[in-house]
DNA sequence: TTGTAGGCGTTATCAA
DNA sequence: TTGATAACGCCTACAA
């Protein structure tokens, strides 16, 4: 790393004018000046011109902390995530930016690293910042929920879970169908013409996956198929995970035909061991994953995937937080649940027709 | 998808407690429980524990607002960067939140979209949100900088850029060095015996593009290699266009037995057409990208990639804005270049010895 | 159409 | 050790 200091100056405090300024240099009020700004109606249109063309000669900025202090709306939400580096919060958050920035809303970011007592003093953080709202997916240590309960019992500010949520009453939750995710999945192989189903779960400690597995196994029942408990391999979320999964199947007297991932990243290590025994990709053995993860469709052979529509999730939830301003100001609160619907993404790895 | 309405109910406005209910409650002046709860010396310890316990009752909570408009200092950041959801930007912001959050400052994100206009927009908003400073990267069609320059006339709101710069006198800048990383790159091709180095440009009206070319160029001087105008191919970044390089390098007589790219996505072309003219790699061709992006490990083939460090580059910037904040405060302005290094990943996709 | 004045919640100065 | 009060910059009844 190299370190280059260029220039060193010492400056003047520049501080911005403000509408008493203004009002001082017209010899108005600071009322009409505010007023003006604001497009009020009963302002002459001469007065308004006036005032716009002094704050711009003066380079008025509204200071938005005094606006805010009084109206108590701050126009900031704040979103809590594991971590924002990963494809699926980053788009999330995208989509919420995308949807609250036109309303003037900007969004203030923080991150739990998955451990609850920073998530806890984020969610304190940004209530004393006075936010207008919160987003959050909870950390994987997030057990007992009272911090979260507290705010609901002695806060407006509306909380809004997406993806990793818990179930409190009063809190509005946007999340995929990941029961659907699972079952379109498998019909998807299923209408390919595989017979012999495996279904890589992840950890069933968490519901999505459970959710996972249950669409896998109505589906193979719907079809006709009958749900063999040694075709459930749990594993973890890695890459070696899925490696170790086709080395412990391949052991067995009969292996299957076609693998269901929760994970794209478990479905990858299936892959490339499955590559690595000569054995055909989609021929012999169809993969498919969980989340569409970019490097997916990157692939040599490009990997079947359900996507999660992160960015629909984040603009779903933004949708959401604005509805609840408004039904606040009715004095009012909707508790919503909106659950997306899972998207199949079929590429070379499941298509053997 | 599925929208479920599940619960409405009316609410009570709660509204919370001020240090003025504290004060009332407790028959003691509100510079009394102010100077309590920030622990101000010359209040008895008998005070500040009734005044702490109370406040807890009473779930007080501190308006940040109010003491930001007194102070002058929100604790608040703005960053602009094009996409939020791309690793390298997802990865910078990580960076900075990490390195500002134990000072107790919030991260404030907008997204450019690549529009300059946008770009103002939010540069004014985040102004008016008294943002104690404002990371950027500047959007692709940002050409004049007067909108920049302007802030830096009339504010005192230090601007810091990252990776995609402008120079503008007064702002500091976090960069990697791409020169070096061109460098690196090419040297670690030559020492491991390529002889016929070729390089994927990239847009050489971008700066960093033009630094790449510059240190491969440099490298193959050093080590005594003729550098080759027909060597110099002048590509997008995308999947495609490294396609398209391959086939047209391929119409020639002699092709060449390395390809440097400026992009990961180019270089993950490169290996696809050459797969299916069925030429090895590394053993006939090596190919190495530039940025690391998350896929390159993923590949069945890894590929070699030059890493810009973006987490690092964050907290850089992050650590440049906290000096210039202690410098502000002496009413001095420093401006800083800071230069990182990138990091060479070499994988099996360069690898012949 | 414009002006006066109070208040949003805090902190800080000056007194007591 | 504590209290009264002004100030931060803006908006908005209420008056004029």
């Amino acid at each position: 790393m190299k370190y280059i200091i260029i220039l060193k100056k010492v400056f003047m405090n520049k501080k911005s004018a403000t509408i008493y300024d203004i009002s001082k240099k017209l010899n108005v009020s600071v009322a009409t000046v505010s007023r003006a700004l604001n497009d009020h109606p009963r302002i002459s249109e001469a007065t308004k011109e006036l005032v716009r063309k002094t704050a711009k000669e003066m380079n008025y900025k509204q200071n938005n902390l005094a606006k805010a202090l009084k109206s108590g709306e701050t126009k900031n939400v704040g979103i809590i995530v594991p971590y924002i580096n990963t494809n699926f919060f980053s788009s999330v958050i995208r989509g919420i930016e995308e949807e609250l920035s036109p309303f003037g809303y900007h969004v203030i970011i923080c991150q739990s690293h998955e451990d609850v007592t920073i998530e806890k003093k984020h969610l304190n953080t940004l209530l004393n910042a006075q936010v207008d709202g919160i987003f959050m997916s909870v950390s994987r240590t997030t057990v007992e929920t009272e911090h979260i309960q507290n705010i609901l019992d002695t806060s407006n500010t509306p909380i809004i879970f997406f993806d990793r949520k818990k179930d409190i009453p009063g809190i509005s939750t946007v999340t995929i169908d990941d029961y659907r995710g699972g079952y379109i999945a498998t019909e998807h192989l299923i209408s390919e013409g595989y017979k012999n189903i495996c279904h890589f779960s992840g950890d069933l400690n968490l519901e999505i996956y459970r959710n996972r597995l249950n669409g896998y196994k109505q589906a193979l029942i719907d079809h006709h198929f009958s749900v063999k408990e040694e075709n459930i391999i749990s594993t973890g979320s890695s890459i070696d995970a899925g490696i170790d999964a086709i080395k412990k199947l391949w052991e067995r007297k009969s292996v299957p035909d076609a693998i269901f991932s929760s994970s794209d990243f478990a479905a990858l290590g299936a892959c490339q061991e499955l590559k690595k025994r000569k054995i055909k990709i989609p021929q012999e053995v169809a993969v498919i994953g969980f989340s569409n993860e970019p490097f997916t469709q990157f692939m040599e052979l490009p990997m079947s995937s359900v996507d999660q529509t992160p960015v629909t999730m984040g603009k779903m939830a933004g949708q959401v937080f604005i509805e609840s301003v408004k039904e606040n100001s009715f004095g009012v609160s909707i508790e919503k649940k909106v659950v997306l619907a899972p998207q199949l993404h079929i590429r070379k790895s499941s298509k053997r027709k």
